[in-house]
RNA sequence: GCUCUGGUGGUGGAAUGGUAGACACGAGGGACUUAAAAUCCCUUGCCCGCAAGGGCGUGUGGGUUCAAGUCCCACCCGGAGUACCA
């Protein structure tokens, strides 16, 4: 019988749906195991041969762990809200809803083809409103708690209030957006709504006006991770900074558990490298410079009062963060951020002009501009003082946009000798510059002849007074103590992560649970969730420029009788305007793997029971890009939750592979410049300069070589195109390039399953190369995997021809299955899919070559093949006599005295000795291997009738005997 | 700039410190066939040689080791992340 894959890969999957071969259930004798995909954006275009890579890599991880006898959860769903859908109904006045559904149902249909084993009765969709009832209403719970520092964890609002009425903000640590201090008396004496906004200090949701990004092109704010290069990641359009109201989650407050735990969990240390640099947690110390001269107004906002040494007296002063308290004996001027609200106060008439201009010009300029020109060195003098607290020198403040508002404080010590940009600063505007740390404690010279400013945190102390001599490190410890004991500043940390943006002004997304009374935000109770995105006219924003939700009519909040009414209500006592943003893209993502657990539950997110079995997340399959996003916004989520105890682990995903993008391979032709009719192929273009490299569709090229035919049909203007032949072929060139409609490179997974079958292209994808390297996507090998297939296909049909199935196999073929068993369930567990589908290859050619027919060696090699070719993996196990699916199989398990290498390996001869090495399995005995090794035909030969002198053992092997 | 990666034939890629280039593609040659497809066999890192054989080879230069693609140091070149983060 032919290998008719056409025939059976549908037939079984037919099967498996109509007999759940895959429902998993959550209550189970067996281990759990759980293997999860990154969920996918439902896109119009489809799917394209790189999105199922990391598809088919956990599938078969999944299928492997469900034969070894695991119960595995590996659910799948849809990522379903998102710009393009959104951007598309501007366009068309398609209804976002419309698009998604049929863009979901051309997903499935491309996803079912390729056999997955998804348990397909878990399916979550963000869009649907039993499933972003639980996106809604952990924004509740994170907008009714706030984070204490001391307990590390969060906390109910309420406890909060209670603390707040019997000691004020006394002894607590709190997560805040700006740190404010009052007493019990204070908060008692304030109205509701006074106590209201000092809460939204301090909730995990919250609202408040802070510079965002804002892209005028998409009509919405963006979170940090959604801009790159000052421009958004989703159709790059410019993005400009701008103070809005919105709302924002506290992620900053779990800043230093996003660091620690990502020593518990099992991620490339490129990954947990990118996200421990966008957390950006840098030590250093706060300290608070005094003015130096008496200010006009005397109420400084924020700024405190402090003692130093030289003036008993009260004295406005501002903080600073540094990194390098040891270089404080060279700070030879301070620098403001434009935005600092204290420059208001200390400029002087004399130079209230300039910093005014100066101050309007760095506010005007776009987050673009400000990025692209970081060379060009900008500033102006304040006109005020500031007073070293350490030398008393006084020190003249600056104003520049290389200081940043959102981090730190928003002001600096500038220290011109050791840090890079405070050089240019005062090489620019002639500041002077004092060394205050060498390499070695004598190597001090004039900065006047530096190029480049000293940074290196090796080297000693110089010309800084009671640190002088020591060790940079040494002197940052005694710099700090001594600023703790003056009591002007303290250790302390801060983070380069800043809160998450959590507002869009657009319409397809979740909508916020939320209220506003007189104002006020409030929460809509629990039991009226979900709250389900409303109908509008209209896609865009409003006249006034409100989001979308704006043309809704029935958008508002009836709070006596608990329901959504009519707009036009809203004069009335208890009916109050419903929130108009709605949620962005990393919402719904942040907590889905949680409800594939339970995912029909309509009581709760996750029941109990569901959680205590499957815990976590033990294997992730995704990329990398999401690594500042996705992956820390959903690890922010799963702490929210286990502080609230619905989560039994801290972390979501134990371990984390991130596939590797498949790029395009783009073919080109080549069209000269002299003569627009003539295409000369590849070979024959001496000089590049002469020809146009034209993209042409992958599709009409086969191994570099083109179709002239269709290429003359595929366009009129080529209709005529005339061809300089090498060997009477027409040789394309080609470039790795992104896979993209445009580039004409993209290859479709249907043609392919539809040629090949869905195992050979399940089996092609991982033989290209490692899962986690990104590679170019290239078809022409594809032949050689099928060839595999069908030549394994052939062994089995082979074998039931002769008839023979019960012989007894061979011992060389019983070594060859007990190998495969090995390498196979090795290159598993290590990941090494590609390995794998070659130690397959090698079985095979070995097996064909003996002429196999032992049911014995064939029935478990289709066990081991299940994993990556299913289909004919059923097949196979049926025509062997197997029960049930081969799914519930045993993983065969092998036979190490089958494996025992004995020949001895490479003899050395040095001192005038020889000696050899000798390669052994892992777990066998060193003295019996010595004997056999000695005694068998090679040992013969190399060692004859002498008796070793001396022996070395090293682990899994012999080494060195010594004659 | 900083951080992380990677650098092996014409190509994709193998190689727990132990015979570098497994496996596959491509290419060349051959068998079967009227022919094509399919299938099968041989060759295929580079150089010298008719051959036997020899020499050179994992980005470059050093080092550790009986033994280095693999470990250490320095450098060169790609890819990714981040970017005035004090």
């Amino acid at each position: 019988m032919e290998y008719n894959f056409g025939e059976l890969e549908p037939r079984w999957q037919k099967y498996w749906r109509e007999h759940g071969t895959y429902h998993v259930p959550n209550q189970s004798d067996r281990e759990h195991f759980y293997v999860l995909d990154m969920f996918p954006y439902p896109s119009g275009a489809g799917l394209h041969v790189g999105h199922p890579l990391g598809y088919i890599a956990s599938d078969i991880y999944a299928r492997y762990k469900r034969l070894r006898g695991f119960n595995v959860l590996h659910p799948m769903g849809y990522d379903a809200y998102g710009l393009p859908a959104e951007q598309y109904a501007i366009q068309t006045g398609q209804h976002p809803a419309v698009t998604t559904e049929r863009n979901i149902a051309r997903y499935r249909e491309q996803l079912d083809k390729l056999g997955f084993s998804f348990d397909w009765s878990r399916e979550v969709r963000t869009c649907d409103p039993a499933y972003y009832k639980w996106t809604q209403w952990t924004f509740i719970k994170l907008f009714n708690s706030y984070y204490c520092n001391q307990a590390r964890q969060a906390r109910p609002i309420d406890e909060l209030v209670g603390l707040f009425g019997r000691q004020g903000t006394e002894g607590l640590d709190l997560a805040c957006t700006e740190p404010l201090s009052f007493t019990a008396d204070e908060w008692n004496g304030w109205d509701e709504r006074q106590r209201q906004q000092v809460l939204m200090n301090y909730r995990l949701a919250y609202l408040a006006d802070t510079y965002v990004n804002w892209c005028a092109e998409l009509g919405t704010v963006l979170a940090n991770d959604e801009v790159v290069n000052g421009l958004s990641v989703r159709g790059g359009h410019p993005v400009e900074r701008k103070l809005m109201r919105q709302w924002s989650l506290r992620i900053t407050a779990y800043a230093q558990r996003l660091v620690d735990g990502l020593d518990q969990v099992d991620w490339t240390d490129s990954l947990k490298e990118i996200q421990r640099n966008w957390i950006g947690r840098s030590e250093g110390a706060a300290v608070w410079f005094p003015l130096a001269m008496p200010v006009n107004d005397n109420v400084l906002p924020g700024a405190q009062a402090c003692m130093t040494q030289a003036d008993p007296q009260p004295v406005p002063s501002f903080e600073i963060f540094t990194t390098r308290p040891d270089t404080i004996f060279g700070v030879t001027f301070m620098v403001l951020c434009p935005e600092h609200e204290l420059i208001d106060k200390i400029t002087t008439p004399g130079q209230r002009a300039e910093v005014e201009a100066y101050v309007a010009w760095a506010k005007n300029r776009s987050e673009r501009e400000r990025q692209a020109e970081v060379k060009k060195v900008s500033g102006v003098f304040s006109g005020a003082y500031a007073v070293n607290p350490l030398t008393e020198e006084r020190i003249p403040i600056w104003i520049s946009d290389y200081v940043l508002a959102g981090y730190g404080t928003g002001a600096i010590m500038a220290v011109p000798a050791h840090d890079s940009r405070d050089f240019a600063f005062a090489r620019h505007f002639g500041l002077p510059i004092r060394q205050v740390v060498a390499a070695e404690p004598d190597a001090v010279s004039d900065p006047a002849s530096w190029t480049e400013s000293l940074d290196s945190k090796s080297g000693y102390s110089v010309n800084s007074g009671f640190v002088s001599g020591m060790k940079v490190k040494d002197a940052m410890r005694a710099v700090i103590d001594r600023i703790e004991s003056l009591g002007i500043g303290h250790r302390t940390v801060n983070y380069r992560l800043r809160d998450a943006i959590f507002s869009r002004q657009r319409y397809w997304g979740e909508p916020f649970p939320i209220y506003y009374k007189d104002g006020m935000p409030c929460a809509l109770p629990e039991e009226c969730l979900p709250l389900e995105l409303p109908e509008v006219g209209d896609f865009k924003p409003t006249a006034t420029g409100e989001p979308p939700l704006g043309h809704a009519s029935r958008w508002a909040w009836d709070e006596a009788n608990r329901r959504v009414v009519d707009c036009s209500l809203v004069d009335n006592a208890t009916v109050f305007p419903l929130e108009l943003s709605t949620m962005p893209g990393f919402a719904g993502s942040s907590g889905y793997y949680l409800r594939y657990m339970d995912p029909g539950n309509s009581d709760e997110y996750f029941s109990r029971q569901a959680v205590d079995y499957w815990r976590q997340v033990d294997l992730y399959v995704g990329g990398a890009e999401h690594g500042t996003g996705h992956l820390i916004y959903a690890r922010f989520w799963n702490k929210f939750l286990f502080d609230l105890g619905l989560c039994v682990c801290e972390e979501p995903f134990r371990k984390l592979v991130n596939q590797g993008m498949i790029q395009g391979r783009s073919s080109f032709v080549y069209r000269s410049k002299s003569d627009t009719g003539l295409f000369i192929s590849k070979g024959l273009v001496a000089d590049m300069d002469a020809v146009t490299p034209i993209h042409v569709d992958i599709n009409m090229v086969d191994n570099d070589v083109l179709d002239v035919e269709r290429f003359r049909q595929w366009r009129p203007e080529f209709a005529d195109a005339r061809f300089e032949l090498e060997d009477g072929r027409y040789v394309c060139g080609w470039e790795v390039e992104k896979m993209s409609k445009s580039m004409f490179n993209v290859q479709n997974p249907d043609d392919l399953v539809a040629r090949y079958g869905a195992d050979t292209l399940r089996l092609y994808e991982m033989f290209l190369g490692p899962v986690e390297q990104a590679k170019p996507w290239d078809t022409k090998g594809i032949e050689g995997v099928h060839r595999f297939l069908r030549k394994f296909w052939k062994l089995y049909d082979n074998a039931i021809q002769a008839g023979r199935l019960d012989a007894e196999p061979s011992k060389a073929e019983l070594k060859t299955l007990h190998q495969t068993i090995k390498k196979i369930t090795d290159d598993i567990e290590r990941f090494s899919f590609n390995t794998a589908v070659s130690t397959f290859m090698i079985c095979t050619n070995q097996l064909t070559e003996t002429g196999c027919a032992s049911r014995q060696v064939l029935r478990p090699l289709a066990v081991l093949i299940a994993p990556f070719a299913p289909h004919m993996a059923e097949e196979l196990w049926h025509d062997m006599g197997g029960e049930g699916t081969v799914c519930d199989a045993e993983w065969p398990s092998f036979d190490a005295s089958l494996l025992v290498e004995d020949t001895v390996k490479y003899p050395v001869q040095f001192n005038g000795k020889m000696r050899f090495t000798i390669d052994l399995p892992a777990d066998c005995d060193q003295a019996a291997a010595l004997q056999a090794v000695t005694a068998s035909a090679d040992g013969q030969r190399w060692l004859g009738d002498k008796e070793p002198r001396k022996v070395i053992f090293v682990p899994k092997k012999i080494i060195n005997i010594v004659l």
